[in-house]
DNA sequence: ATGGTCGGTGTCCGA
């Protein structure tokens, strides 16, 4: 434990990360290895796969998370948040009435609202008419757009992450065109997430630090398994912020490297440094 | 060229 000198400068660094685990009781192990090689101050976990009663918190307590929110169901979704920060006013909202895990929000030190969310994947036909895994994405995306888009006080400061399931720019995959057809880069998709962005006036924080057109992934398919040389990716995993925490943006990345350890995720993590200014002992602007 | 592989719970579903 250091003791961090006070600066004049007025900032501290704030590290958050978004990874979505597929099973977390399988891979414990490997979220225990990220905090410790990485350190983020917020691991955003989705895909738990895990009731609450059953989440493996005494690893992550023993390395130093012992802030942990979790909201998990039997088999599928779940969402976690593990802190080593304190966590405030935690809370979860049920996207289209469907019962799902895929939302969790806390309050960080500072006043900033975080929301990790797991979006639908949406299954494999692009057809709202013929499939209702699209349907029931584009309605979650939707919905999420109204939910930010109104009032949303433009100062506050805020976190969005997770799995939106969403590659928006072509950059963010292996072949803009092979995928236009393909759920995930459809332009109704990519079309609905600039809505979302806009009605919160959300920022790309990885974006702001690796602009187009460098190519960014953070999923490669288990289907493939040459899964480093074909380097087929699409990035579905965000970090967006809201506007008076753009200045704080810093540093990210994309933590490639965690794809190729043993029983490995088909996402990996992505890990966004804001120096979050804290003059007016650290209250958000009113 | 339209496959392929995972995880959790089963003998399939969702990714």
């Amino acid at each position: 434990m250091t003791i961090r000198p006070k600066k004049n400068a007025g900032t501290r660094p704030l590290r958050i990360a978004t990874w979505n685990i597929n099973s977390v009781r399988l891979r414990i192990e490997l979220v225990c290895r990220v905090l410790q090689t990485w350190q983020p101050d917020v691991l955003c976990l989705q895909e738990t796969k895990v009731v609450d009663g059953d989440f493996p918190r005494a690893p992550l307590e023993a390395v130093g998370y012992g802030e942990i929110a979790i909201r998990g169901q039997k088999s599928y979704n779940g969402v976690a948040i593990i802190s080593r920060l304190p966590l405030a006013n935690v809370r979860a909202q049920d996207w289209c009435g469907k019962g799902d895990c895929r939302h969790l929000a806390a309050e960080l030190p500072g006043g900033i609202e975080l929301h990790n969310f797991y979006v639908p994947a949406g299954g494999d036909i692009p057809d709202p008419e013929q499939n209702d895994k699209f349907a029931h994405k584009l309605a979650f995306l939707q919905e999420m757009a109204a939910f930010f888009g109104q009032d949303r006080q433009a100062a506050a400061r805020r976190i969005l992450v997770g799995d939106l399931n969403v590659a928006p720019l072509e950059a963010d995959v292996w072949s803009h065109k092979a995928l236009l057809k393909v759920v995930s880069h459809t332009p109704v998709e990519v079309a609905l997430m600039a809505e979302l962005a806009s009605a919160g006036q959300w920022i790309d924080a990885v974006r702001r630090i690796v602009p187009e057109p460098t190519r960014l992934y953070s999923w490669w398919s288990y289907r493939s398994p040459n899964w480093e040389a074909a380097d087929k990716g699409r990035r579905l995993d965000h970090v967006w912020v809201s506007p008076p925490l753009a200045p704080a943006i810093a540093q990210a990345e994309i933590l490639k490297p965690v794809r190729g350890w043993e029983v490995a995720s088909d996402h990996v993590p992505v890990l966004v440094t804001l120096n979050v200014p804290v003059e007016a002992s650290g209250d958000a602007p009113a």
